[in-house]
This record gives C-alpha cells, structure tokens and sequence, in this order.
DNA sequence: CGCTTTTGACCTGCGC
DNA sequence: GCGCAGGTCAAAAGCG
C-alpha cells in the first residue's frame, strides 16, 4: 500500500515564528488518492475506482494535535496547556476563529499536561470540544481563512513523522459524540442536575477525572427523548434548552424503498402519521447496542412521494461498522455544529459570521440549517439533480442553506472514491498540502469525517438514487468541475445566497 | 425461540 | 382544562 496524503497544520508564534501548536490531519489510506479501495455497499463490497493520480487532494481526516513540546511517545504526545492557550488565543486573533481544542482518546492529553485536569472542571469542559467533526469545521474554516487573508503564514506544512497510532480507537467512536450532547446548548453554570442524574445516575463529582472520557460505554438507559413521568427533565424555567436539548440531521433523499440502508439495525418502535402528510411517519431506534440513544424518524415528503426524509438524532453509544460510520457522523457533527461549545446555539450558527467563514464553494447538496425546526435540525440534501436551476435566492425563513461544509461531504468520497475534494481542492493551496507518509493505514475507524457517507451508501442502495447522486456527485466533485464548481467559487462568501432547491423547502421538517 | 413489526393506548408539551 | 400533535410504550402478532 502507498502512502496517502497528509497535512499538517502548524501554527507558529508569531514573535518567535516557532511552531508551537499544530494539528495533524491524516487521512484515511482507503481515501488517498490513487488508492483503490473497497466499499462496502449494503453487504456487498465493491471496489471503487481511484481518482486521477495526481488528485493531491487532501481528505481531512483524523486530526491530531501536537505542540512543539511534544516529546512523542510512541502514540503520545503531551501536549502542555500553555500551548494550546497561546496557539488557540492566537489563531483566534488571526482568524477571528474560536479553536476547540480535543480531547478524543486518540492522541490523548496526559494527566500532566495541564488540560486533562483542566477539563475536569464544567467550565472548560464547556470550551473543549471533543468533537471531531466540530474541529475539523473550524479547521476547514480557518483554512480558508488563512487562505484569503494570505498573512504571516502561520500555516506551514511540514511533514507528518510523527505517528498517530489510533490505538483507542474505540474511543473516538463512541465517546467523543456522546459529550456534545452533555455539553449542550443552554446554560453551562447550575448545571442541570436532572439531566445529569439522568444520564450519569451519580454524583457529578463522581467522574470527575474522567470526563473526557465515557464511563461505561454501555449507558443502557436512553432516556425517552421526552424524559417521561420519572425525570422531568427540564425545570420549566429553560425552555429554550428544552427546545434545543437535541440536535437532528435529516437527510433528504429519493428513494422508492421504504427505508434507506444505513449501515445500522433498527427496531421500528412506532408509526404515526404526522398532521400535513399522508406519508406515515415511521420511528427506529438502534439496536446495534443495548443502550444506544440514536433515533431515526422516516417519512416520505409529502410534496414528492419519492424522497425519502430520514432525520436522525442522537448520537450511538457503540463503535459502527463503517457503512454506518457516515451517517453517525453527521449526525454527531450537525449536532456538535448546533450544540457546541463554541456556540451555544443554534444562533450561533445563524450568525452570518461563521456561515459565511465556513462556506465552501461546493456542492449542490445542501445543508439547511433550520432554527424554526422545534429541534435544531440539520437538513442534507441529496435530493438535487444537477440542474442550474437549483441556484436561486433563498426562502425567507429563518433557514439558511450552506453548502456542505466540512464535516459531511467526506462521505461521498468514501462511496464514490473521491475525497473531499472541495475542501482541500479548494482552500489550500498546493504548497499547503504535503504528502505525509501515512501512519497506519486503514484505520479501522473511519474518520469522523465521514459523514455522509452513510447517507450516500445507503441511498445508493437505490439504483434510481444512485444515478442521480452520482451524477449529482459528479457534477460537483469531478475534477473538471462543472457548473456547480463555477458559481459557486464566489457565492461562497455568501452563503446564504446560494441555494436551492427546488421543490420541496425543508417545510415538512421546519416548521409546524 | 428470539427478534421485529404492528398498533392502539398513553404521555407530554403547547396553544387556545 | 381541553384537544391536538408529536412521540413513546408495550402487548400482541408476525417472521425466520
Ligand atoms: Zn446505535
């Protein structure tokens, strides 16, 4: 097996122009250029045929982070808080970025680095972020950012020796989504103690020195979403957190089968049909592990019978096989996007700011990102053919569509044997990007990243949607970039312009 | 037999 | 308080 490509991003101090803070963004070998990789499409596996040799695009991947004080073990590297203040404090001066910094498992912080402890207390926890999807976001972000504003360049590239052996992997898997959705939205300080009973059925105190970390990986009791007669959940006084406790993704695609295959089991636990729709509304829960949270609603749109309304919510409690790692991931990331600490709601996101840092001028599939929805919703769109007519002014509502930005486009490449192209293609210039010899290769735990794909996998399924996505996909991704490549390159900045579709707006899920 | 689906009852929040 | 709507429960039925 090659090598893929890796970046590392380094950020320096701008005094003493030395390195001190960086991030390490691996790849995943099964989606370097070049590579020919198997995917695994509902049980059958199939190979997909690499991009051109010379794509040096670089799929944003695992990030790890280093600092110059990194005295690497062999799969450790300390990172001392200092560092990360100052890199975190600087780039957000530069960029005007708030970096999260991670705490994954993976290249973990050790108990003398100063940040592990300094997690321990609720108010940092509310600042890191372990969420992969949400740093790679920022990332991207701040990519681009410093992409435009061509400044000291504090991006250098440099070469990945060190090795980021993913040996907790099944941490990232797990761990890392489920602690968004404790640092949720709404008010750090007097933490809920229902909430918090509810989830950790002890003392808060208790684990203190593992928050970073999932207990037990095997949290059975998913409370019932509406924390029923046992827990009221939520003491009157926060309605807003009550409304924003959850985030969802809903994907949007066309699909004659009943059910797009998402690489997860599921147990049908209820059917309903919702007010304005003659579609049922059907409801699944996770079955791939005993106490896993992850609900799905799925329900044909009401104005095209033929697409498909998937809205996941949740994140899973248990390693996925990576067909369903996509899926997971985008959910985890519009999660994180709406929950994060960075943003302590979904306002955050409204903010024309971070729309348009994050914007990418890339693909015709549409994320909405809806505050009118009772629950912070995320909207994929895949339901798009590739037509020029999709580019047109945006409803009224209080919804702003985004091109894909980081966290889910992955995913198409992972079915389609691309890679993220837009992001890298796009922001970094080609001096930015370094090839990096690949730590391991094929990590069994598909990148965070991935998000999408899952999507794109199971949609595939349906050879009717395939054709259209593909096609869709092609459009946006293909090397020689048509039309949607174009328009876009600009549009991005504004964001909230560029969008849509046609249609169906994301009514169903939106409003009432 | 173990699992999933079906389906009506039940719960909860919300607006009137 | 009442009724609606979204969501969940759980017993019974279905299935391999
Ligand atoms: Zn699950």
């Amino acid at each position: 097996m090659e090598k893929g490509w890796g970046l590392t991003v380094e950020k320096s101090d701008p005094f003493t122009n030395k390195p001190v803070f960086g991030f390490n963004l691996s790849p995943r070998l099964n989606q370097s250029p070049g590579i020919m990789f198997p995917v695994n499409l509902n049980g059958r596996e199939e190979r997909v045929a690499p991009p051109p040799a010379d794509d040096k695009r670089v799929f944003l991947g695992e990030v790890d982070f280093f600092a110059d004080k990194r005295r690497s073990t062999n799969d450790t590297f300390v990172v001392k808080k200092e560092d990360v203040e100052a890199a975190t404090r600087d780039l957000n001066v530069n960029t005007g970025l708030q970096l999260l910094t991670v705490n994954n498992g993976n290249d973990q912080l050790t108990k003398d680095d100063g940040i592990s402890s300094d997690i321990k207390d609720k108010k940092a926890k509310k600042e890191v972020t372990s969420n992969y999807s949400t740093l790679q976001m920022h990332l991207i972000t701040l990519m681009q950012h410093q992409k435009n504003s061509e400044t000291e360049s504090s991006l250098e590239n440099q070469t990945v020796d060190g090795k980021f052996e993913d040996k907790n992997q099944e941490n990232r898997g797990s761990i890392v989504p489920r602690q968004f959705l404790e640092l949720a939205p709404g008010d750090p300080e007097l933490s809920h103690s229902s909430s918090e009973e509810r989830t950790i059925s002890g003392s808060p105190a208790q684990n203190k020195k593992m928050i970073g970390r999932e207990e037990s990986p095997a949290s059975e009791d998913w409370a019932p979403n509406k924390a029923p007669k046992l827990n009221p959940f939520k003491p009157a006084d926060q309605p807003t957190e009550a409304t924003m406790r959850k985030a969802r993704v809903s994907v949007r695609a066309r699909s004659e089968a009943p059910m797009i295959s998402d690489g997860c089991q599921w147990r049908k636990y209820g059917q309903k049909m919702a007010k304005g729709n003659p579609c049922p509304r059907a409801y699944y829960r996770c079955t791939m592990a005993v106490g896993c949270p992850v609900r799905k609603q799925v329900q044909r749109c009401a104005e095209d019978r033929s697409i498909l309304i998937t809205t996941y919510e949740g994140t899973h409690n248990h390693p996925l096989p990576p067909a369903a790692m996509a899926m997971a991931s985008t959910t985890s990331a519009a999660a994180s996007m709406l929950l994060s600490g960075s943003m302590s709601s979904a306002d955050g996101l409204m903010n024309p700011n971070f729309l348009a840092r994050t914007i990418l001028p890339c693909s015709s599939n549409m994320a909405t990102i809806s505050a009118s929805a009772p629950f912070p919703t995320v909207t994929l769109d895949l339901t798009q053919q590739p037509n020029p007519l999709q580019f047109q002014k945006p409803p009224p509502t209080t919804q702003f569509q985004v091109p894909f930005p980081a966290a889910p486009p992955p995913q198409m490449s992972q079915v389609f044997g691309y890679n993220q192209s837009k992001f890298s293609g796009l922001q970094m210039s080609r001096d930015r990007i370094e090839a990096a010899s690949l730590p391991n290769e094929e990590q069994q735990h598909p990148s965070f990243t991935e998000t999408l794909s899952a999507a794109t996998a199971a949609i595939t399924a349906d050879p009717n949607f395939t054709a259209a996505l593909a096609a869709a996909i092609t459009s946006i991704i293909g090397g020689s970039n048509p039309s949607s490549g174009n328009n876009n390159t600009m549009a991005n900045n504004n964001s909230t312009d560029v969008n849509t579709n046609s249609s169906n707006k994301t009514s169903s899920f939106s409003g009432s």
